[in-house]
DNA sequence: TGTCCGATTGGT
DNA sequence: CCAATCGGACAG
């Protein structure tokens, strides 16, 4: 395995970031592209960066597993059908938090959820979070990275392509993609077995899965 | 209002 | 393998 690369100068990430358009092609294109970029979080007294590892795509109206199949709507799901480029965050099993990008076009309710990162900034700061120490534990579930980044509800319908957080190009993008089926959807019928798990071969920040 | 359940995690 | 834990979805 590389070093982990060092990033220090947030001008270079945001001089690289996604813009909202990348964001209205479909969830597996794009949970394919991000592999390998970079999650960027910053506010007045922290600056925090993982290299996305592992997502997942979700197809929204004709996918059982997602939460806007038969074209659901609710409460909880409607920024969902909003252009592709805004953040869907959903509260689960008491205590954590789920996060995706919805992608596609408007009232297409396609969504990526990142499932894991590998920590590069703000290493300190996610152990804090997570009341973990092990770096190999502190980002490698998709409930794991969003308790090391202090991700709630605060964000549920914001931009991805906000100064505080968004997703900027990552420099490298010579490795393999490995597909597998979906993780904890045994509730599906139909897109139970489809390969719309995606991850960075040799990867040692996946999740358990 | 009441019941059921989860795109997970952590401990046994 | 299994319990934790509580907001959201949905039925009545």
């Amino acid at each position: 395995m590389p070093e982990p690369l060092r990033i220090s100068k947030i001008k270079h990430l945001e001089k690289n970031k996604r813009r909202r358009d990348f964001f209205t092609k479909d969830a597996s294109t794009i949970a394919k592209r991000i592999l390998g970029d970079y999650l960027v979080m910053k506010n007045k007294d922290s600056f925090l960066v993982g290299r996305i590892v592992e997502t997942e795509s979700y197809l929204g109206i004709i996918d059982d597993a997602s939460h806007a199949w038969g074209r659901k709507i609710t409460e909880r799901n409607r920024v969902m059908y909003a252009p592709g480029g805004v953040i869907y965050v959903y509260f689960i099993y008491g205590k954590y938090w789920c996060f995706n990008i919805i992608v596609s076009e408007k009232e297409n309710p396609q969504a990526v959820l990142i499932r894991a990162l590998e920590p590069l900034e703000g290493i300190e700061i996610m152990k804090k979070n997570r009341g973990v120490s092990e770096l190999k534990k502190l980002t490698n579930g998709p409930c794991r990275w969003t308790q090391a980044f202090g991700i709630d509800k605060r964000f549920l319908g914001k931009s991805i392509e906000s100064r505080d957080l968004f997703i900027s190009l990552g420099p490298y993008k010579s490795f393999e993609i490995v597909h597998t089926k979906r993780i904890g959807i045994d509730y599906a019928t139909h897109s139970k077995d489809s390969p719309l798990r995606f991850y960075i071969r040799g990867n040692e920040f996946i999740s358990k899965g």
